[in-house]
DNA sequence: TTGTATGCGTTATCAA
DNA sequence: TTGATAACGCATACAA
């Protein structure tokens, strides 16, 4: 049998006092006489009282909850980020929805509505898609922070500069000896990857290098799976046009790469080099530890979470703010040439 | 600057009509005349209307959410158990929140709390430890699933067989003609991880060997890093006592030990030959494909979500139910006996 | 210091 | 078919 939900009410008939002065001992318990506070903090203890946080949102007008909005829960990024997320807003008192995209727009959709519903305090998103005219709807109404992209000085976000992170990751692969680099991501449209590409043609023109040195494979998403395909595509090209190493827009398509490539015999970093991106717990672990360009990924949460509390705490006052982190290029052995 | 809450107040005024006609609109649409619902759902749309929960929360005197308390969100085994839940969720309306406890007992209280005071129509939990009494006290008022765990007959449970699992991995390294075994997992308090040694342990005395013959190598938690340490000290056994197989409690230790073995030159499974448990993605995509016992892991997440609604519906007349799964060996390159 | 009364947004009941 | 109103649990303004 189930205990009939207790409320402020039965509380306050228990220790004898109103429910006002219940109220009093759960927020201002300095206003209340010790005697009195004793009396009720028992009740409540007899009771097994729990505060009915629907009821405090309708009086309070706005939740102690903010989402995070990820694209894919098993990406070990995303739930890195998370934790500096859920950091800041246990600091803050406040819970953390945590929502998977799975890369979904309707998804998405679906779940921007649900938390427009539950008048979350703030979302933190990074879209499916570039184009935030989706977004622009729910922001007239809550405050939302993009992260790990960026949207103009119209919207706050966080970010980590992705051009320079394809350059570090390329300048280090041409200072190894290579001469044909792939570069393995996707879609190009994101505008993550497409930043990351950019930094690496970057890097080709700079060592002044054709761009046609750069062979591009792109991915429809990036996952262990689409690493794995391209490594095969990769070692489907003639010997002569193949690149000797390869740069990888995120660590979940390099550790595939990297599979692809121990599998079919070639040898990395002998036959082709490997960069990632993220440098995820897996990428230092891998068989073949990997290069990496290394995001701060919880201080990116931390931030994020932050700004979102700010803009919350001070709707129309507030000034959008664009962060952005500097990556850190990690090198282990994919990467290294064994000439040098 | 930002709009200010529409209600269902400014609906009904901006139409014309009664907020009970309004409520109608959203709930009862065919019980409003086709002129009224049309001139409602034009007032909606230009003000932008967005329901609010919380209001519909407090009336109802129950809310639309459930949780699911996971211990590792990084762990790819949880968030395909997720995915079940949230595809159950998904089609009943219901929106899910994952909240990590990281295996902090303290944190999974904190939760616990936060979730008793959304008053969530129920919670999805794989406790941090075995101990159940914590649990009890939300359980008065809020339907709790274990999952992944066992709680007796008292408790709503959905779980695989961990003693089969390990009947079958250590069954089948002994067919693969091993006779020293190591089994690596911890901590083995933990009911999953005693009930797979117990498994494997059956195997053994099956087998008609000394239960000897079983080598147990307890780590602390079951990550990567574990794999890997669990590894140097495999390798540091004298050979005549090293084990020629490995069972290892999950997939990531598994694969951490797949990795130490890679790195320090030994052979999987010439050396070594191991199995993992859970069978995520990166087990079959490891530099040696990996053996693992699989759990049906969104079919877990599905069936747990069915119980808790199904709770949730029927909170006195309810019988707790516990269904257990079967897991079902699947064989790969790392436990292959290249003599056979 | 404590009690009373009101309203947050929604839905359901009942009357018109 | 529609409208008026009470109630959900809580926090606060104000009265005592």
């Amino acid at each position: 049998m189930r205990a009939a939900a207790t409320g402020i009410k039965d509380v306050a008939k228990r220790a004898g006092v109103s429910v006002g002065t219940v109220s009093n001992v759960l927020n201002r318990p300095d206003s209340v006489s010790d005697a009195t506070r004793r009396k009720v903090q028992r009740a409540i203890a007899e009771l097994g009282f729990i505060r009915n946080e629907a009821g405090r949102h309708l009086r309070a007008g706005r939740s102690r909850t903010i989402a995070y909005l990820v694209l894919d829960a098993s990406n070990p990024f995303f739930t890195d980020v998370a934790k500096g997320v859920e950091e800041v807003a246990r600091e803050n008192g406040i819970a953390v929805y945590l929502c998977n995209s799975d890369s979904d727009a309707s998804r998405e959709a679906d779940y921007l509505g649900l938390l427009a519903e539950q008048r979350v305090r703030g979302i933190l998103v990074t879209p499916v898609d570039d184009d935030v005219t989706q977004l622009e709807l729910f922001r007239r109404r809550i405050p939302i922070v993009l992260v790990d992209r960026a949207g103009g000085d119209e919207w706050c976000s966080v970010g980590v500069d992705d051009v320079e992170g394809g350059m570090l990751a390329v300048t280090h692969l041409i200072e190894q000896g290579h001469r044909r680099i792939a570069f393995i991501g996707g879609p190009l449209i994101t505008v993550q990857v497409a930043d990351r590409l950019r930094g690496a043609r970057s890097a080709i023109e700079a060592a002044g290098r054709s761009v046609d040195d750069l062979v591009v494979l792109p991915t429809e998403t990036m996952n262990f799976t689409e690493g794995q395909r391209a490594g095969e595509r990769l070692l489907g090209l003639p010997r002569a046009r193949r690149p000797t190493a390869a740069f990888c827009a995120n660590d979940l398509v390099a550790l595939g790469l990297l599979q692809q490539m121990t599998r079919s015999g070639a040898d990395v970093p002998g036959d082709v080099a490997i960069v990632g991106y993220d440098d995820i717990a897996f990428a230092g672990a891998a068989a073949v530890p990997l290069s990496s360009v290394r995001q701060p990924r919880e201080l990116l949460g931390r931030t994020a979470a932050e700004l979102l509390l700010a803009e919350s705490k001070d709707l129309d006052g507030h000034a959008h703010q664009q962060v952005v982190f500097h990556p850190e290029l990690v090198v282990r052995t994919s990467s290294l040439s064994r000439t040098e």
